[in-house]
DNA sequence: TATGAAAAGATAGTATTACTTTCATTCATG
DNA sequence: CATGAATGAAAGTAATACTATCTTTTCATA
């Protein structure tokens, strides 16, 4: 299922330029270093992963991606900003004419455990790898030295709409609830942790999940 | 604040022998290593600490830290069992002879969130700033390609039996709560996330943290 | 006090990573 | 078909992540 308008979020219109020397999203090389970088972070994780090794995976060069990403960290920095944007979207895409709080929420929840089953996509990203990229490396973006460098530069201001926009949802359902953003951000992050731990370390969860591949 | 007996669970018997090549408890420099990392992980963060600076900052050389550690990634995963173990010992020795399981839920809490004031402490560690590393570089201790080998090791035991420990106490307060682990383990990680959101992206919290250094 | 083994230090070396530079080639467009 | 921009190819540099070897120090015990 694909659609086109009102997914201007997607584009790199709603991703902050100092994120890349060189919008991905403008070029057939551009495109092909996003698509292909997911499946490399997601088979080899983000410690191993190289440029060069990406570079020779898609049979470019070094220096061409180079000109595109400034290193490996902005580069899923870049994946993790589009991935909120693009949950941010689902949501609104999935809970729009819905009144019930309740069930906005529920929605909500929905999306931010498992957003790849029947939703909008966009061609070159595959959106199930890339979920699976988000659970194992997504916190290595933002847990570094130059996390408020990079927060005064806008680059998480995708995460905090997110947040913000679940944050109003959990007030409609109770305006008295005096914790709204940190249970938002809570309910993003602790979906990412169930699902690791349920498939790496079970013994810190009660769930299952299910492995379909 | 010092206690000697009953500490063995912080000893390198509490830790898998796999994490390290030579015990660091064991030996003067072993404890310099311990002690300095703590220092260079909080000032420059994982990324970019090397053993070639630790060893520099601790007047010492390379190749001796090496005949400790295999790797950085291996010193971090040390550090992180050595304070799950502690966060463990913290709850045994403050809830002892406490039988309301809520007045423990809250006790357990407390230890979560800020471990370091008023409690048994190792002269060589510094808990505090251990503290500071486990919120913001622990979870890469854990998720990376390798931590299917390593819980095989039982490198994560210790994480382990400190869920188990906090969902017993769970299941004391409401005996039919289905999902146990799941809220001790997210309790756990939600407690170094509120503080890391509350000190670099604020409006992912709701909460403020004060800043005493 | 001597002595021998283990620990630590010093130095050098290798492969890989993380880039940068330069120049040649291809491509897209008017 | 001309031209400028994008990409490719190759080489170079500094740092990282180790390993190997040899020397010196430490330290327990005879």
């Amino acid at each position: 299922m694909y659609i086109d308008a009102a997914m201007l979020i997607l584009s790199d219109l709603s991703i902050p330029d100092g994120l890349y020397l060189k919008s991905p999203l403008q070029s057939k090389l551009g495109k092909k270093i996003i698509s292909h970088s997911i499946l490399l972070f997601a088979e080899i994780g983000f410690e191993a992963f190289t440029f060069k090794k990406l570079a020779k995976e898609m049979d470019s060069n070094e220096a061409s991606i180079y000109r595109y990403f400034e290193n490996k960290h902005l580069l899923l920095l870049f994946l993790v900003v589009w991935y909120w944007n693009w949950v941010s979207y689902l949501i609104d895409y999935n809970t729009k004419n819905i009144d019930d709080p309740n069930k906005k929420l529920d929605l909500i929840i929905d999306n931010i455990v498992d957003a790849t089953k029947e939703n909008p996509s966009v061609d070159f990203v595959n959106e199930k790898v890339l979920h699976r990229i988000m659970i194992t490396e997504s916190s290595k973006a933002y847990h570094t030295k130059s996390v408020d460098d990079e927060n005064r530069e806008g680059f998480y201001s995708g995460y905090k709409s997110l947040i913000q926009k679940i944050a109003d949802v959990i007030l409609e359902v109770d305006s008295k609830f005096p914790y709204p953003h940190s249970f938002a951000s809570n309910l993003f992050e602790m979906a990412n942790n169930e699902i690791y731990f349920a498939e790496h370390i079970p013994r810190l969860t009660d769930i299952k999940v299910k492995n379909e591949n």
